[in-house]
DNA sequence: GTCTATAGATTGATAGAC
DNA sequence: GTCTATCAATCTATAGAC
């Protein structure tokens, strides 16, 4: 673990461990010991595992969604200004391309991305919210300003559709390049790039499918 | 819990428990008092925990995959025969219809299906392969067959876009009707078969994307 | 702030009577 | 096959010395 103080160590050991592992299936004396902190130093940061859950998902979150969200409002702006309406891929871009570009910035963040990306089906109700309530507000931003893209999609048909999209992403949040099959033959090179590329057009021809 | 043996019962309630608490949050004295069973009998019938997941797993998926290659082999069957290529959408059609409608048929196949649904982005090794051993080579013949109505897309592209389509799916079957939005604004009523139609329409729209 | 020591509860698994 | 009883390990959390 890097020189730095116990906080930052516990965090990043939480990052590591919670998404490669699982949350329920870490304890805190396997953390500990990666982060080289003492087994009481959780409780005496962080009160308990559930707010060391907390923490970890608040120090990475709430910096990206304020990128995501400025970059939303940039699109919004310049349509306006324009006075056309705002391009859903300009818009869906600037959502999913910082997430990514985010991934690739370090190990830890790859981890966190990885762990956000198994948040919206947890099935510990209590995990899920502690993401899902830090997440809600961008998802909002996202679904008007979509809307304001493609008024002609009926509100009701645009939710599913960005709900399908959420689970697209969660899903290369997750897995990144490697691969749910375990098929040999068919290996999956795909950089960032490729696939970031890949991603967008899929999910940009889901979402201007036909009715 | 219904009438019936002691090992189907225990079947049961994991399926449920596993679903909606989380493997490893869910212990088996809970799990046997929800069977209604004794603590030893899981030990018993099943050896452990983990081969009762096992076992919990291959008692719905073996069935389902049988269905879904029937019918894939089915659309290959009849393009063969006249002598054409065999259509992305009644491929994709084979394959996800099947599983969703198999999730509507009780409420212990809607568990499951939400399990395996999760069963992709499992942090665990163990419980991952549990289920993707069990569900690759219904992805091959898939893959293989989607090769064959798409001959002019790249394998891998294709495959890329074969992933975004299970997470797609992934998603929805965790889920179900449940939506991700905390978003008292946007109820989401989306009965079965519009859910179904609208998954179709997105997942083709994006397999088919331009390049 | 960091440590040791430990409480207090829970876990998966098993032994052995019936 | 089903039960009780229990083991040995593990867990989160805390008390209290330094």
């Amino acid at each position: 673990m890097a020189q730095c103080d116990t906080k930052t160590r516990i965090l990043d050991g939480a990052e590591q461990l919670f998404a490669r592992e699982g949350f329920h299936n870490t304890s805190l004396r396997v953390l500990t010991n990666l982060a080289e902190a003492n087994l009481a130093s959780v409780n005496y940061h962080f009160g308990s595992k559930e707010s060391l859950l907390q923490a970890v998902i608040e120090r990475r979150l709430l910096p990206l969604n304020k990128i995501r969200e400025e970059k939303i409002r940039k699109v919004l702006a310049l349509a306006e200004k324009n006075s056309i309406l705002p391009g859903a891929e300009d818009l869906l871009r600037a959502f999913i391309e910082p997430t990514l570009e985010f991934r690739n910035s370090s190990p830890g963040a790859r981890d966190f991305i990885s762990l956000i990306g198994r948040s919206l089906s947890e099935p510990d109700e209590t995990v899920r919210n502690c993401f899902l309530d830090l997440a809600s507000p961008i998802l909002q931003v996202l679904f008007k300003a979509l809307h304001q893209a493609l008024p002609q999609l009926p509100p009701e048909i645009l939710i599913t559709r960005l709900q399908f999209i959420m689970g697209t992403m969660s899903h290369v949040m997750c897995m990144g390049n490697h691969s749910a099959f375990n098929n040999p033959e068919l290996p999956l090179p795909l950089d960032h790039n490729t696939l970031v590329d890949q991603l967008m057009k899929f999910v940009l021809a889901g979402l201007e499918a036909p009715k």
